[in-house]
DNA sequence: CGCCGAGTTGAACTGAATCAAGAAACGTGG
DNA sequence: CCACGTTTCTTGATTCAGTTCAACTCGGCG
């Protein structure tokens, strides 16, 4: 889905709105392993993902790397803390598929914000729902089984698995790669 | 602090916005053990806790009761999903100790939102703040051992012993009451 | 063909859960 | 102000899910 169409149908935007979010995104592609941000940098845009895949990953104390998120077609990703406080994210986001993208600077996301209200309304519904899975997710990490865990993940993405690696799984999980390796086998 | 203090201070509104925001919000004063919402019922309002203390929580699947976040002053409180999109929550949020609220209900809410940009704006940071909050939650729950955890928690919120039992702690980090109990005796 | 990353499997180990029982703290009413 | 019941917290013994480390398999791909 394209952005104007997207935002028309879940931002219900006035014609004046949906041509000046139209104008302010930049649409863009990028080959499989490319990186929306990094760490240390600070991430400067929003980006919405028209299609392709991405996953969001850092690395903890102890050097393990632990994916974070997965962001499919339909949706907008960026490194929040970074972008809403220009500081260096702390996280890393690579596409895991050859994605076409929607990207919005942060200058120009504060004009439409500031300039529309129908837009900022839009932020909050936006921000709401990514509270609500987050929300889902919590309650999903915690006191679950493994197996538990990993069945609740197929249920929502059942393609997940074409997606990404089983150890980029594991660690979106809370769990290691041989844990799921165990758990697929059906033990 | 009082709400219209504290939207002055952290969403910077005008002389008029304020007054609005002053007008749409009721102080009410409740008893340590009152529920300001429950599961089962829609909740109606969103409140800010001027003084006081609430434990919001739910019951897993297995029936054992979980802890899913802790609110003092000067924050917001709500059942985001059941507020949102009036349906009826999941969760309990009872007061832990005797508590001065300011509460708003959904329609004036919603008139607030759609009246006044800059009240929208406030809305999103709001919401923002939630999400980083979450964020690093979610962090602290995977793959730290249950010690990290509850040296997190301390470290972040200091007074936390003194407000609500043991067990409540317990399953808000995602551990059992004898664990921490444990822990806490230094093992 | 042989390497290399991804996935699987095995065995030993461990942190935390569970179950159970006792100790302390708390509050309520006599 | 004490006695009693209730709730909260601690402690112990056992069990188990999941980790760790290591070796092995498999399927590309240069």
């Amino acid at each position: 889905m394209k952005i104007p169409e997207y935002f028309k149908k879940k931002a219900n935007l006035s014609t004046e709105a949906e041509r000046i979010v139209r104008t302010a995104f930049t649409r863009e592609e990028f080959p499989k392993g490319h990186f929306l941000f990094k760490r240390d940098e600070i991430c400067k845009h929003i980006y919405f993902i028209e299609q392709g895949f991405a996953r969001v990953y850092y690395f903890s104390d102890s050097g393990r790397e632990i994916t974070a998120d997965f962001f499919s077609e339909n949706s907008f990703v960026t490194a929040i803390d970074s972008f809403y406080q220009h500081k260096p994210s702390n996280v890393y986001c690579e596409l895991t598929e050859d994605s076409v993208v929607y990207s919005i600077s942060y200058s120009e996301f504060e004009t439409l914000f500031d300039k529309h209200h129908e837009i900022a309304k839009f932020g909050f519904h936006v921000l709401f729902n990514m509270a609500k899975e987050m929300t889902e997710y919590i309650i999903n990490l915690k006191f679950q089984t493994a197996e538990d865990k990993y069945n609740a993940l197929l249920t929502k993405n059942p393609t997940i698995l074409q997606k990404v690696s089983l150890g980029h799984i594991a660690s979106y999980l809370g769990i290691t790669q041989e844990t799921l390796s165990r758990l697929r086998s059906g033990k």
